[in-house]
DNA sequence: GTCTATAATCCGATAGAC
DNA sequence: GTCTATCGGATTATAGAC
């Protein structure tokens, strides 16, 4: 008789037990991993957080590094999603306006793949290199012949496109990356609903006004 | 005899190699830190590049710890320069433009030290957590006040003082800390002189506009 | 598949000769 | 003040019982 049939019913399926414990440990690790970092993260942290032996984490992901990388491999991803969304026949009032929303709401509700993004970056990017060089170079170039033809258009005016996404980039993650610093200057113990609202309305005017679109 | 009198006219005075080493350490120390994090940096690496022996580096600071902050407290003061030059009695179009100027400039110059504050920033400021609430928090109510002089005035439209002080501090930080995605968006092995100009030109118009000041 | 015990390595820090 | 040798602790990774 087999392990599996004398368990009796209430027993979870193998595979679901995988599968939860897959997602809770990527899940911690994406915590700590953004926390503190890759070297300031240590596996028996993440297995404690998780609540699972040391050597457990290790089954399921045979080296930290892998580890690492099966956390990053999700986060390219979710970081560049809504940037295709803008299109050379929408209205860049409206487009903009949403992308910047959306960047901003990213910040808010997953501040740790901010986090580790820009540790990637920050830090050379080891790992994520081949795909900024690939995916996110792919998307870069597509978003600015949408600005091009915006500009085109005479929607807005002749800016630089390039250096208008890594303003945007830049100044949308900041409330995730710099939420620490921010929440300190506005004597706060953290950034509130309130805050992500005003850095919305307060990035749209600069990128809407400065490009010389008209506000709604 | 002492060990000193008898080395001859041509050896160089203790005061002189503590200086030159000292000096030889934390600038080797900002270096690596910069680029692998605290974490990720070993006193053996800094040793080796700054060639000394390992005991020597510990030997001028007792700790990998009182390293760092020896790193860390030349970075702050460095970091909030150029911002007590903005003053009420300007023009917010001069102003404005020269600080961007300055802070694209110390991300040209400085890219280490940008790096090594937005990682403090990134995982807690912890070393740093003080002097932000103290010596930055002053100056960022200092220049807010400004702001709010200036749109008394009505050089500037009624924008938000604090969020302005946000984007203009990301948005030009990127020039150092995302200075990898940038060149690789870019298709330049490094961002170049004509890179870091454009920055200017772009950011400058944005906030300018933005603001609804007018361009000289 | 799970988990304890431990091997192997790396690194910060120190002792002590020069 | 300088530097070799090494200690002690932490951390990744594995071996092997269950």
């Amino acid at each position: 008789m087999s392990k599996a049939a004398s368990s009796g019913v209430k027993r979870r399926k193998l595979a679901d037990i995988r599968k939860d414990n897959l997602g809770q440990i990527l899940a911690v690790a994406e915590q700590l991993f953004g926390e503190n970092g890759y070297s300031g993260t240590t596996i028996a942290a993440i297995a404690a957080k998780a609540n699972l032996p040391k050597a457990n984490v290790l089954y399921y992901f045979k080296t930290k590094e892998a580890l690492y990388k099966g956390v990053l491999s999700r986060l390219l991803v979710l970081w560049m999603s809504h940037m295709d969304q803008m299109t050379a026949d929408q209205h860049p009032n409206v487009a903009l306006r949403q992308y910047i929303l959306q960047k901003i709401k990213m910040s808010k509700e997953h501040p740790n793949a901010s986090r580790i993004f820009a540790a990637e970056i920050l830090h050379g990017a080891p790992y994520l290199k081949q795909q900024l060089a690939t995916d996110l170079k792919q998307q870069f170039d597509k978003t600015c012949q949408v600005f091009r033809e915006w500009i085109a258009k005479q929607w807005m005016e002749p800016i630089n496109p390039e250096h208008l996404l890594f303003m945007i980039w830049s100044s949308t993650q900041a409330y995730a990356d710099h939420a620490l610093q921010c929440s300190m200057m506005l004597e706060k113990p953290s950034l509130d609903e309130s805050d992500y609202e005003a850095g919305v309305e307060f990035l749209t005017r600069m990128v809407l006004k400065g490009c010389g679109i008209k506000l709604l």
